[in-house]
DNA sequence: TGGGGCATGTAAGGGGTTACATGATTGA
DNA sequence: TCAATCATGTAACCCCTTACATGCCCCA
């Protein structure tokens, strides 16, 4: 039901499907993704629930749209789950379940490789997330205490994204200096 | 199809469903979780598939219950899988989604408060890595040298839990210091 | 004799992905 | 005119969760 809360969060400013899966991909996709077959009958049921309105309007580049917007009710069910405990989902790390295994290759420098071949992996995810920092960014902290309220927050979302990049190359170091520690006392 | 590959390689040895939800728990658990009704149905298909074969067999604390073992098949469908690339899957971090909407609270307090009881959860977790850790682990590296293969790598894996879980502290903790500059600032 | 651990499943439903269908408008 | 972008949707399928059904064995 997450992604129900962030199209409500979202439509902080009224927008269609569309646009709101554009916005996703800008802002939102490093840490949740969504594609438009899911975005669709998820607006439709909110519309059903009374979360938002909706109306179709003209557009100038392309086929009728359909824009929706908050209804008081969905301003007091974002307020709600904004309110409550934050939410800890439960985890699934693919690349750590296939690291678990690695002694079944009964080859330490495959194991190796695989540490290296995911730290290369972490570095490229990273240095996208810097570039993106790079351009849109300021220097130091005077730059941060005059954004706008509704840019500081998903800006610190976005730091998140830096650390667990930064946080996974470093415990691939810590395993790559392992295992190549175990190959020479072999 | 993770969990395929996942039952796969705890099949080193065999074991029965009821057995493997079991190592799931003590092990895998941190970065993988799965329900006795994933796992009976995903036994039952890789058995069709010819990755494992089973027997029923006569339990002294229960009922009969079905050993499984891998087969050639199974051993080279897992070896494909470790030695392909790492699989880097979609991530979907809830409280995340929550954080990024932070102002549509308009209240700061508020915003620190999350932030607060988000730190609070990691360092639970945190701690409960770290008991676990006190409990199994020796010090330094030469206790690290005499570990067999097999748990050699695992402990690999679960030190990327105790180091995701440190950085998440460490960012909330940047969060924090972010918004009471913030508030001072006002 | 009844509860708890052992043991195997089915059913319903939620959330998400991939593929497909449809059609308007703009610009090369 | 043809491709790209804008725009909305449906269908089939996969993975997973929650709840339920069944039954054995042991010990208090």
């Amino acid at each position: 039901m997450t992604l129900k809360y962030i199209l409500l969060g979202l439509l902080d400013e009224p927008a269609s499907g569309y646009e709101l899966k554009r916005t996703f991909d800008l802002s939102l996709k490093h840490f949740w993704a969504a594609e438009l077959s899911q975005i669709y009958p998820t607006l439709k049921k909110m519309r059903e629930e009374g979360l938002i309105i909706g109306k179709t309007v003209h557009s100038a580049l392309g086929p009728d749209k359909k824009i929706y917007a908050r209804t008081d009710k969905g301003d007091s069910e974002l307020n709600q789950w904004l309110s409550g405990e934050p939410l800890h989902g439960y985890y699934r790390f693919h690349y750590a379940a296939q690291a678990f295994f690695l002694s079944e290759l009964a080859d330490s420098a495959k194991a190796l490789h695989f540490y290296q071949a995911l730290k290369a992996m972490f570095e490229t995810k990273l240095n996208e997330l810097k570039e993106i920092e790079r351009l849109n960014c300021g220097e130091g902290d005077e730059w941060l205490n005059v954004l706008p309220e509704n840019e500081f927050y998903p800006y610190l979302t976005f730091r998140m994204g830096i650390h667990k990049m930064s946080t996974n190359i470093a415990w691939c170091d810590e395993c790559i200096s392992h295992i190549e520690k175990r190959m020479k006392s072999k």
